[in-house]
DNA sequence: CGCCATCTTGACACGTATCAACAGGCGTGG
DNA sequence: CCACGCCTGTTGATACGTGTCAAGATGGCG
């Protein structure tokens, strides 16, 4: 593999060098070239909360970044039960390759910025690039393992675990800080929920009813701290993570 | 690609000649030249039901591709819960792809046969070889697919449900003939449980008293019928199917 | 034949769902 | 500006499904 050339900042296309997943999503697996070339075709949008972006059984046109914020992956049944089978957050990729419709739902679950770029011109690109193969297959053994581990969550957790390995999720998900340093120690965790209760039953395959409970319980025993209603802080993520089972 | 030169079995390294899934596992991927090369590092082996092939938490030091029987992929608590994340099937790929260590645990769930290759010569063939590469990446995919279905069964749905969809999903993946003609009509289909009713327990997040009182329903309804505790037979594919949700 | 693991069945307990009422926030419109 | 309705979230009472514990039944195997 050649030299990036990211150095030669007048090499990127003018769209890419104001996006600030550009090196963690997939295309750090692009040269200036390819870069150049795919940005023709690239669109970035942005979306509030709440937008279907592609529907379960609709034919796949396009492929998408997150630039910015958490798209909610779910599926729902004839008769209406609704499951939450992932949460992806920047700079993952969104779309299942190589098929010719979705068979999932995908919804902004906050406000949201994608880069769609069409299902073809990437594809090719795919088939061009090994890298840029190598760095999907990464995230999609990713996107398993973190289906496994859910799938634990929701076959033998109870209500109360269920509801903390959510908190928890999202605190070391949504804060960038806990990504780079191990020592997520000290500070209090605080932030705002991108999903209402609703999606979090959905999630978690609980009511409602239920999600709250757990909540109060949370608040009541000072594991976390409900501010407005989706404003939340974590005193100490380690006594969180005990509650997770 | 060049030419596979399947034609000339002669070609064909004589260990791999008698292999059953050989061109439909991710050694199809493979020239006669690379099979002749892999050939020299893979192991066939016989294990017995109830073998731990891989250790959650274990380093990994080979992969393998299931010639016969299946596997079992689970995780545990620390507090003994388990819960059974995925079942593989002929010709499945058995481990997590460049990763220093496991992060599940793998057990032969009837007789098996797999075909161990080391993980260095496997990930140097990769990289070698972007059809290989591909072709891992497609069975990810459809293995991410699996697991977010059976997110859906285990959030969302109830008992009889689940156990329907076991045996919905064993009867699909264990009768080769349904492979390949979508006409799955007719005539019975018979099988055996390659699960105790523990694994199955395990697998869809219920107990065994549960899910032996499910068995118990739909053999009263005559959805099922159970010769032996192992050995079912299913009158109509359809029916089972409506009751899973 | 008898032991042992596996499976089934029953009685009861407990966790979560369901149904219902209510509180708070927010935008709309008078 | 306040009244109103709507949506989201909380809390309570009760119902129901599944878990738990215990006892038996069944089948494999020495």
């Amino acid at each position: 593999m050649e030299e990036r050339l990211d150095i030669h900042n007048s090499n990127i296309p003018k769209i890419c060098r104001s996006c600030e997943v550009r090196h963690r999503g997939i295309c750090g697996a692009l040269s200036a070239t390819e870069l150049l070339e795919i940005s023709k075709h690239t669109r970035q949008i942005k979306h509030e909360a709440g937008v279907e972006l592609v529907s379960d059984g609709e034919p796949i046109t396009s492929y998408a970044t997150i630039m910015q914020g958490v798209i909610k992956l779910s599926k729902i049944l004839e008769d209406g039960r609704q499951q939450v089978v992932g949460l992806q957050f920047a700079p993952d990729f969104i779309g299942r390759l190589f098929s010719q419709k979705n068979n999932l739902c995908a919804e902004t679950a906050s406000d949201v910025q994608v880069c769609r770029v069409p299902k073809k011109i990437l594809e090719n690109l795919i088939a061009d690039n090994s890298e840029l193969e190598h760095k999907l297959l990464e995230q999609t053994l990713k996107e398993l393992d973190e289906a496994r581990e859910w799938m634990v969550t929701l076959g033998r957790k109870t209500a109360l675990e269920k509801v903390a390995c959510f908190l928890y999720l999202i605190a070391t998900h949504f804060d960038p800080a806990y990504f780079d340093e191990e020592k997520k120690q000290e500070k209090d965790v605080v932030f705002d929920l991108p999903l209402t209760r609703a999606d979090i039953a959905d999630f978690l395959g609980l009511t409602v009813e239920t999600v709250s409970r757990q909540f109060t319980k949370l608040r009541t025993e000072k594991i976390i701290e409900i501010t407005t209603r989706r404003h939340i802080l974590i005193p100490d993520l380690n006594i969180l993570k005990k509650c997770c089972g």
